[in-house]
DNA sequence: CTCCTATTTCAACAACTATTGAAATGTTGC
DNA sequence: GCAACATTTCAATAGTTGTTGAAATAGGAG
């Protein structure tokens, strides 16, 4: 993971919508949640929900797959483990004051 | 940790050369560093970097102690373990292929 | 008290980000 | 093909963030 990836997931994340649609993916697993149910669960309007939605996948940390007239969106759990693993290890030197947290 | 404060230090570190500074730091330890040692170290401007550190600290992720004409600036790793604790247990509910990877 | 060093603060500005509502795209069922 | 649905794209706008260089603040040494 280059450091200009662990930026833009971290940018991604940083966002109160964006870090709530995450978590709602997350509780979803792979099932995954098409962008109105997610629009409806975070309380955003359709575009806005999209555009925070394109920015989750533009940094890696969600994917998209049409199904009908559905798109459905996952948590890659592989993405978000490789940016906890470069805060943890290249960043903080797998410090124990850290690892002790996980 | 409240999310607010999640997305304070996520925000935080999604930034060159914040993150640069954070490094830099994280290698320095419990000693830490001045402010113009890590100006010179990042390449960056005083007021730059003084402009980065600040909002590293009000971040909580870093801690400032004046020491006679130099500002020592050092890792809060407690709250570096906060906030990827927070990551990985209420963002990613501790899913394995997350923790795998610390 | 003055000079020198270390750092922060400030104002101006450019660049980026988020929100809104309307219009466009793609998909299905009749 | 047409109507309805699901979602994205677009333009306008407001708000936030990062950079620069100059000026201000704070502390120590002679």
């Amino acid at each position: 993971m280059t450091e200009q990836q662990v930026i833009d997931a971290l940018g991604a994340l940083a966002q109160e919508t964006r870090l709530r649609i995450l978590r709602y993916l997350v509780s979803k697993g792979q099932v995954g949640a098409a962008a109105g149910d997610i629009s409806a669960q975070v309380s955003a309007s359709a575009s806005r929900t999209s555009f925070h939605l394109s920015a989750l996948a533009d940094a890696g940390l969600v994917t998209a797959t049409r199904v009908s007239r559905s798109i459905i969106y996952r948590v890659d759990f592989n993405a978000m483990g490789s940016l906890i693993g470069y805060l943890v290890k290249d960043c903080c030197k797998s410090d124990p004051r850290v690892i002790r947290c996980c």
